[in-house]
DNA sequence: CAAATAAATTAGTTATGCCTAATTATTTTA
DNA sequence: TAAAATAATTAGGCATAACTAATTTATTTG
């Protein structure tokens, strides 16, 4: 099929359209995987030649028909190790993303279908994400504001509420934006503000009116 | 550590070494991964470099201590990922040595460990191969003639008792050597005969003279 | 033992997938 | 809007790990 260096990038592309736009620009495909922007117009160039993607100078990439099946399988199949890993094997929550980056691409396919099955069919992986069916449907997790979020959950910003520039450049300043995964620690009931872990570990606590305005799921 | 095609050549000398001389020849390494032999120079060259072996012009490869560490690493991967395959995602006998393939080079090495844990520290693959244990030891199989196999049981072959020409042809002529897996199938009872299965499929059937030249593991 | 055969080796090539440095486009912003 | 900053692109290179073709070295065998 497609060689680990070509799925890892539909993945990212998949991933980065999930969020923002639907072109993903070259910066924010060779930030997500830490390689040169040069390198990144290498690879898209070639996913052009397989009908992978659309792309076409200066804007950005899009995923085609098949390209997005291939990244959803991918993702599948990222997840499906990560409860593996986790479930069965103990690996801690941290652990497993690194561990899922290389088991991601053995293959054949159906090894992915079989995992599946041993698991029972899990919606989620340890990080809370959906995982895609045999068939690439992803669940299509309910949208709710983060003052909504129950208490130890974890949940990922997928929307702003209010777009003015304060909250913007608030959310920045606290380093928060499409795709942040945000667990809930703790609701105050006194004024019901929220404390909440960032990614790399950071806590902050955010007020009701700040967790009624991100839209996360 | 070391590339996966590193890995795969320390596992390629260590199992040619099993059976044969200490040193293997470029030819059957290159049979063995199905390389041409002028690139299996190249990489004899930098396993050299790295220490992994002993390797002179014209004689052959050998395993020095670190590269046997590796190589033995490598095996018990790929026969703790074997017996996963096929215990717990039902894959065939057949299936599971192409996908334990790539599975054998997934890091960290500490998986190995947590997967052995997870299985129940398995002796033996689905082939009947012995499991290295965590510190590398390899079970020591015992040594047996093909006659005393028993029935239904998988062994490969380890050494001739006979080196006559005439029993030497013969093992060529059915396609017998050193590390042939044989499946006994059946053993006859009226001239103590033995029904062999080979590991293309092949039914042979062989005497009980034959049987008892052979040594077995 | 010398010719024939087989094995080992060298030299040069290729495809992936990455890189740096230099250049060109596009956005910002003063 | 023009200069500055950011992003995209091109050109050229490098390492890995394979290859072919030609040559040298070893081993068989007549």
């Amino acid at each position: 099929m497609h060689t680990h260096s070509e799925e890892n990038y539909l993945k990212s592309i998949f991933k980065l359209s999930q969020l923002g736009r639907k072109k993903v620009s070259v910066k924010a495909i060779a930030d997500a995987l830490g390689n040169n922007p040069a390198s990144v117009i290498d690879m898209l160039k070639k996913l052009t030649d397989k009908n992978l993607i659309t792309y076409e100078k200066t804007s950005g990439a899009q995923l085609e028909a098949e390209g997005l099946a291939a990244a959803v399988n991918v993702v599948r199949r990222h997840r499906l190790w990560e409860v593996f890993l986790k479930e069965k094997l103990e690996y801690s929550w941290a652990e497993v993303h690194e561990i899922a980056e290389q088991l991601e691409h053995i293959r054949p396919l159906d090894l992915a279908d079989r995992l599946d099955k041993y698991l029972g069919f899990p919606e989620f992986d340890p990080h809370g994400d959906p995982i895609p069916d045999a068939k690439g449907k992803l669940q299509d997790t309910k949208r709710m504001t983060l003052s909504e979020i129950e208490c130890g959950q974890v949940c990922r910003v997928v929307a702003v509420k209010d777009t003015s520039t304060d909250f913007l450049s608030y959310l920045q300043q606290l380093d928060i934006g499409i795709g942040t995964q945000l667990t809930v620690i703790e609701k105050i009931n006194f004024d019901n503000s929220v404390k909440l872990c960032m990614p790399n570990g950071v806590i902050t606590t955010v007020s009701k009116k700040f967790a009624e305005s991100l839209m996360v799921a």
